[in-house]
DNA sequence: ACCTGAACACCGTTCAAGT
DNA sequence: ACCTGAACACCGTTCAAGT
């Protein structure tokens, strides 16, 4: 049940008040639980008000993204290009990481709102203002990919593990006896131990790690003074 | 409407019969057209006769993604690491172009299959074959994400450009004023003139960029013997 | 003119009745 | 024991009836 300090009742609806409840119904109840008769009924209207304010299912969720993508910092603009862009998209994947259906909602949608443009562009123009190249900004953006939204797409999502400690420990030997290089990788480190794939990875550092492993490829390639059709 | 050669009707229905006919009435109608009870309408079965040979619709999923898997080629022995994974990734990725539904199918996967275990262990263990340590082949894996199965999560998926020219000139032009940088990767380089962002990208240049972009990355970072809390 | 209840055309899945 | 039609509990959205 999402709080509603006025009953859902006092003010009169709009288009604001039906996406912040949107958004708090995702956020409280998970994204499966958004439908247009779940959310008329948090709100306390009937489903078809919710169709004066939204043409449809589509719209809501467009309108959705834009309220994430509004929690995005303004870009800073006191550094250079590589520590701008990555401020940028930290600060990205910490509006996603409060959202978390956000991230799916992004990758559902089949046009770009105003907003998202607006925030892809600034990242496009900061690539521009360090010297990158038109050509090189354009396959850089798209070497980003979702990472600009401050998320990866994972190999597949972690495994919730089994809560019985011996059913967690014949399932590890039977991984390890099919998957020797998948179990290495478990085993090793700093995870949990004897951690099923996936578990005990530390989901900031990776994609620390791979945000910093693509700007400095970026970086080496506008040394370099790559051109289309030049790659080493 | 997917083709039947038997009618549907002559074979007794099995689990394999079940997952290829999903598999062909997803490529032939598309993902969203693949509910329970169209897939039994094709098989000339009631909706019911389906469970006895999947457990759910997302055991038929998981199904249709093994499928998929199955097409991606064996590993090639001889050639390097480096090699080895260029390779596999693009026939994976010749597959998902095969099967243009099986991105979002995987993606909205909640549990790797034994198939996609073997597969990623494979990966795994041709960087380990190449002497990459533990640690890093962790991290690489994690880098790569989606793009070992051979998609990548676009920024957003090319808009469909109005049929009419006069409109699609408006549009550009307003792009223009608004997305100065968006605008100006639009019109350059080897694009149709004037295309929409994202239109007129050539995917498979994009895809290569990237994955070589990585690969070179992490050969240098195993040249320069790399370890954790070790970043230059 | 505005609002809204009922209805439409779907889902995935359960369950009990029929063979 | 097996099979399956009807039913359940949902969807997003249309539409006409009521105010």
């Amino acid at each position: 049940m999402v709080q509603q300090p006025d009953g859902g009742r006092r003010s009169p609806l709009n288009r604001d008040r039906v996406l912040r409840a949107a958004v708090a119904l995702a956020d409280a109840a998970g994204i499966d639980s958004l439908s247009m008769r779940n959310l008329a009924q948090e709100l306390g209207v009937v489903p078809m008000a919710l169709y004066k304010h939204v043409a449809n299912k589509e719209e809501l969720l467009e309108g959705m993204v834009d309220v994430i993508v509004g929690e995005i910092d303004p870009p800073d603009l006191d550094t250079g290009w590589k520590t701008g862009i990555r401020q940028r998209i930290l600060s990205a994947r910490r509006a996603l990481l409060r959202h978390p259906w956000a991230s799916r909602v992004i990758e559902s949608r089949s046009q770009p709102t105003l907003l998202v443009l607006d925030y892809l562009d600034s990242i496009a123009g900061t690539f521009r203002a360090g010297g990158l190249s038109v050509d090189l900004t354009h396959h850089v953006m798209h070497v980003l990919g979702s990472r600009v939204w401050g998320f990866t797409q994972e190999l597949f999502p972690a495994s919730p593990l089994p809560a019985e400690p011996e059913a967690h420990a014949a399932m590890f030997r039977e991984l390890a006896g099919r998957y020797p290089h998948i179990a290495e990788i478990a085993t090793s480190g700093a995870h949990d131990e004897g951690s099923v794939v996936g578990r005990g990875c530390d989901d900031q550092f990776e994609f620390e790690f791979a945000l910093d492993l693509l700007l400095d490829g970026f970086e080496r390639l506008h040394q370099q003074g790559w051109q289309s059709g030049n790659r080493s």
